[in-house]
DNA sequence: TATGAATGAGGTTTCATTCAT
DNA sequence: AATGAATGAAACCTCATTCAT
């Protein structure tokens, strides 16, 4: 049973984390005041470091937490055997839909050069996972240079992904669609 | 003819544009100190002001003398017509390599909400001229679809873009030549 | 008899006053934390505001409650009539040795302008008391200039006790030994 | 010649440097806000920052700067033979009279555990020389255990220093007449 | 034109203290 | 009595910008 202070801590870092996760993705971390982050999640100023003892673990600390979700790392094996191409595409999209500030965070990161070796390790590992499991699909469907292809799916959903993030109303679903029909009958 | 503070005041002005972009777009506009582009310009901390009214402005001219010319905006309508996507997306690899900085600074800023109504306009237009380029060539070929198609090469060049940025030794061209591939005999 | 919560609560304030002084002579006063001397103290963070009103009441309940005894304010007279100079620089130095902690703190306050009046006055009256025991001693001994002669030797043993306390393996029984000699046969 | 910044520049640390000096030595180095010290200097709040970059590097200039001078290292050897302990300790005194600063914020320091490696650095090696230069003499003097006694003098010349320092009108100069007497005739 | 010293608002972080439980 | 979450003032430090020379 979880003590009363444990509740309290845990609706507090709940509270802080995601006013955070909302204020680094629309201004960018390092504009990210934690006066403004505070401000968000409607605690005091210094709270936060009763939580996280710095800003950039507080950063780490959503990354590592959030991330590896939206992608497909946690999938077990055997899933990950009777899923497809078209399928994957559409499940990520999916989850991109519901998880857009954590990957402008991570757009916004990357183009910052404030991805520092803790994040690398954080991030690199669902990536890669998702290139491997690509590849895996277009060799299944004996596709011609499939790690190449794969690569270049891969450049096309980041692409899809980034404008749907930066552009209101754009046609994620269309997109994906229409990215789909290029590899469905081959 | 120009007088010899001209010739001054340009060779500043190009100094210190160049130094800025250079800085911008490896540690990111706001990260930029205006000590640091001082510094890597070779000039006083404060004669950025003599040019520029702010960090800002600064940051408006380099994207208004630079940015266009990336893309495809000064070409003249007869060009337009000789030119096929493949020509196209070969150039505007070719382009994208020899100005890598630009484009990194325009996803700086892009996923750190830093673009002001003024940036908007300067960057926009091209990249709308580029979207019109791209169907006006999927309508040559009688692609259906010709307006989301274009939209989705213009995702996937994006996507292959930002990989190239960010990524060291990223196969561009080859990446380059599979999209091609895709659409070249239809 | 004392109820359990008097127990409860004298041996609270013992653990914080411990552990206070602990720390206090450690880091300085100012660079002592709350929360460094409540987990030095095994207790609850605010616990200690249970039992004294500020961090400096603090301070002034443990001066006040260990100072005086450091020196001699607690000897009767009659034993005082007994004692000799040497003997006092021995047990003087036999307290310094068990009472590093307060006799640093006590320094540490004193380079800091941290002193208040409060401590002034808790501070002052054993020093004084001690000065004057030195005095009776040289008047007994008839030595020249007895006052001036006091302030020299507690300016000596002043010296020695902070040399002890900042140097690791001062040789403070050599160096009090040294001092005796140099009044002893007079 | 002396450029027209590099006055400014000298002149700018030269106040900061002495009102840190001051303010370090008045209320401790770690209570002197960088905001007190800029005021006291009539400078602005980041000015220091220009010229130190750090509260810490600030502290180390000025003492490297100035403690050595208080004690006798800069002392060419030929006067030191020349030099004889009761000149030793008549110097010594003056010398401390016009930098009681130095002396306060020193002893502040150590009862602080603020002394870092590199202020460690610049302490010892003048209260090192110190320490020879009394043993110098006293084996001059034919005196038994020249290295105790030497040991003994230093620290009651700190005791001295130390109570001129913190109490107001300590006869200072007395006792150093006091403490040479004790060491002449030998 | 060019210099860099100077300014002060605002950044991250610490910490004495309060208070609901 | 005891807990530790919560508060916000104030610490050190950075940096865009101004300005006298």
């Amino acid at each position: 049973m979880k003590s009363r202070f444990e509740e309290k801590r845990e609706k507090s870092m709940a509270q802080i984390s995601a006013a955070a996760l909302k204020v680094f993705s629309e201004v960018g971390y390092d504009k990210a005041s934690i006066r403004l982050i505070s401000k968000e999640a409607n605690v005091a100023l210094g709270l936060l470091y009763n939580y996280f003892p710095s800003k950039e673990a507080l950063l780490e600390n959503i990354l590592s937490s959030c991330f590896g979700e939206t992608l497909f790392l946690a999938m077990p094996e055997e899933e990950k055997e009777k899923l497809t191409l078209p399928d994957f595409i559409r499940q990520l999209v999916k989850k991109v839909k519901l998880n857009q500030s954590i990957w402008k965070l991570y757009f916004n990161l990357k183009f910052q050069n404030s991805i520092t070796k803790e994040l690398e390790e954080i991030t690199q590992k669902p990536l890669q996972y998702t290139l491997q499991l690509l590849e895996y699909f277009l060799m299944e469907a004996a596709v011609p240079f499939p790690s190449l292809e794969a690569k270049l799916i891969w450049a096309s959903l980041n692409g899809l992904i980034t404008q749907y993030i930066l552009e209101d109303n754009y046609p994620l679903d269309d997109m994906a669609y229409l990215l789909i029909s290029k590899y469905e009958r081959r």
